[in-house]
DNA sequence: CGGGAATATGAACGACTAGGTATATGCTCT
DNA sequence: AGAGCATATACCTAGTCGTTCATATTCCCG
């Protein structure tokens, strides 16, 4: 289970991490706001947590969750050079789209 | 298979993906410069093609692979959210350390 | 036309993992 | 100290995924 993409690969994971990006919470408002079982919920934070996107701070009986942003960042990473990549894209688009609006103005049609 | 990010999951998809990045590549290529077995580069590019990731244009007998954007795009957008989150991390640190060394240099404010 | 290169597909197999159920641990309060 | 809540862990099962081997398809060229 090395890599972060693994991690996240989980839609549940994602669905807790984006719960954890407004704010901190413990595991049980966890379980409620997503309805899925506290083991659930447990096992999920535990691979979120060794895997280093959580950690938990206890807090009496509760154990209160916040986000890390290490792994996060190191995907932001990866996804880097593609980001050039459909920029450039978006661009060509444009460049086409100015054409045809162009040609079709000036007379050819079908 | 649904989601973009399962798709990512996989390392030597992930690699195949990084080396689309640079230029449009034919099978054979890419099972070269990755030293994989041809059946299992076609197996991950089959399914890259699936999830909207790659296209392929028949080249005589050579199928040339070429990135399409969109779903990095997406997987860009579910980490949008996040990334606010860390750069405040970084700026809550920037602040910290310039509260450091203006006490430390003289009176304080605030 | 036939052989061979480039690529795709299918079947079998092992590895891994998520989910469920049951249970254990730890903490608080009376 | 015991009841009761919050959370974690163990075990099992079913399904999925990647890899390998064998074979099919398509196209080039002599």
């Amino acid at each position: 289970m090395e890599s972060s993409f693994a991690i996240i690969a989980e839609p549940n994971r994602r669905t807790i991490l984006s719960l954890l990006a407004s704010s901190e919470r413990s595991v049980g408002e966890i379980e409620r706001r997503l309805r899925m079982p506290q083991t659930s919920v447990s096992k999920h934070l535990r691979v979120l947590r060794e895997a280093g996107f959580v950690v938990a701070r206890v807090e009496a009986q509760r154990r209160v969750y916040r986000l890390r942003p290490e792994p996060l960042m190191e995907v932001d990473a990866w996804l880097a050079p593609f980001r050039r990549f459909w920029t450039a894209h978006v661009d060509a688009l444009e460049r086409h789209l100015d054409r045809m609006e162009k040609t079709s103005r000036k007379g050819k049609k079908r």
